[in-house]
DNA sequence: ATTTTTTTGTAGCATTACTACATAAACAGA
DNA sequence: TCTGTTTATGTAGTAATGCTACAAAAAAAT
């Protein structure tokens, strides 16, 4: 029986800092100690973080079963969980100073969870929508500028594989001519991390006014979203640090995967061959050029 | 003391899985049973892995020492943290009855355990080295093709900001060409997951005939570093599914956030302001367009 | 000021992980 | 094949850990 609305979350340390407000006196010191240094208390046991946090044993418990943990094995086994995908602003912060090992180390921790906090965050049901209309395209145009129009390319990659003719128009007079050019049957990808983008909202509409069926992938709840069919969501912590990589173009990658794998599953019986043989003739190019320059 | 090499490395259930021959019969037992299903063991206690294990209880210890662990607490930890990165090649397998949001928890979970892989193989001093050389460039031509042409369209969007110009020519014709009228100061850095791209040989050589630093972006120790000043190797586990998201691409991003990263950090003091002043354009330019359209 | 409610701590209990020792199995040399 | 030695596994016991019932203290309400 928890007391206030238990978050029960995936990541047991936003979820503590979330849920400060809501702690009692002696639970928040418990809470304040492992925000401290959560390392520490995750090598320590009961009595040791109730002894560093000046609180009784039971207090730690009762703080436990606050955040939702069965109990404090529980919780440190979620804690364990926490630390290994990272938390966000933590240890993030890149300095000067740093060693290339810490650089990698902090830019590979902070990518990752990332990635786990997109992936709590992505709504299945929008995928699924999205794939929906994919699965059913004749063929797919996508669109993007700067880092989504990164995405946009991998994207007309992967789809091809899969028997969907596609195309990735680059600069903005390209994308308004191609959108102008579609047809119904066909889908349109718009990505665009902030929503906001004049151009790309353009080729939504006129994407739209085509008769094509628009897809958005979007960083938030942004106006773009009003001008199409489907709208994935992708949630990211972008820090406002300048080094901070952008998350956001990774993210949107994964999410291409997750479309492009969906959408190839659902044409597999039809097509799953043909790529197995495309594969093949991939390798034997390269096996080809090999040889070619051992002569 | 432990009996053989103590392999004590990050992610647990690689340890055992390589480890499974050095152990005796019994632990072998628990390790199966461990394999079998990790998530089982994580909620359990001592007693009940060491009846499902149907060994005695000491043998479950001597299994956790034998692998490096403290003991069964310590050994539980860890596996926390393992099954939180998530381990490869178990439960990636696509398969066309999963659900949406299995698809998005499979391909995110094999895309940050890959990510967890490639971190903990990449070399520093090879990445610290390219810092080196890129630090001192005057200007960098980033080369790639197919997935590896969109990580240099990614790097070359990324490396200008922080005042070093930057070219990425995709088609091969262009590739040659740019390689050829490279001059010493310049650096290309080629991209080839395979290493085996003849093309891509070929636009090494050139740039370095033309006098310019090459570094080399590969998926492992390929024939293509032979012809480079720096080379740095992403190890990944491609798995051979089909369907399998191709996490070469994304782990070579982070590469180049890093890369991005360490350059800007050190050319932070010169040209921090015009890059803090860029972002402030790029915002203003996006608040301007979306009044255009309020209108 | 007193009662009621909420919060925190004390003491004790059941379990848990771990260790010393003994037994069983495997191995080696004759 | 048998015996002595080494290695591997299990039994029994112990210290400590996490947890719970209860009581005291603090805060809030009447």
């Amino acid at each position: 029986m928890t007391r206030f609305n238990p978050p029960a979350a995936e990541n047991v340390i936003e979820v503590i800092r979330q849920s400060l407000d809501d702690l009692r006196k002696s639970e928040r010191k418990v809470a304040e100690t492992l925000l401290d240094n959560p390392q520490h208390i995750l090598g320590a046991t009961l009595a040791e973080t109730a002894a560093l946090a000046l609180v009784s044993e039971p207090t730690v418990i009762r703080f436990c079963a606050a955040i939702g943990c069965e109990g404090f094995q529980d919780f440190k086994l979620r804690l364990a969980r926490s630390l290994a995908l990272g938390t966000l602003p933590t240890g993030s912060q890149l300095e000067s100073e740093d060693t290339t090992s810490e650089l990698i180390g902090k830019i590979f921790g902070y990518t990752i969870s990332s990635l786990d906090w997109v992936r709590n965050r992505l709504d299945s049901r929008q995928v699924s929508q999205a794939i929906q209309i994919l699965s059913n395209a004749q063929s797919i145009e996508f669109f993007g500028l700067g880092a989504s129009g990164v995405v946009a390319i991998d994207a007309q990659q992967k789809f091809p594989l899969f028997g969907v003719p596609c195309g990735a128009p680059t600069d903005t007079h390209q994308q308004i001519m191609t959108a102008a050019m579609m047809k119904p049957g066909d889908v349109a990808v718009v990505i665009s991390n902030t929503g906001l983008t004049l151009a790309m909202i353009e080729v939504a509409q006129t994407a739209r006014e085509s008769g094509a069926k628009v897809i958005a992938i979007t960083g938030s709840r942004s106006p773009i979203l009003a001008e199409c069919d489907a709208g994935i969501i992708i949630e990211t912590l972008e820090n406002t640090n300048i080094y901070t990589p952008a998350i956001s173009r990774i993210a949107a990658l994964v999410v291409i995967d997750i479309l492009s794998a969906a959408v190839g599953l659902r044409r597999d019986a039809e097509h799953g061959e043909k790529f197995a043989n495309m594969k093949r003739l991939l390798l034997g190019q390269r096996r080809r050029l090999q040889n070619t320059k051992k002569m």
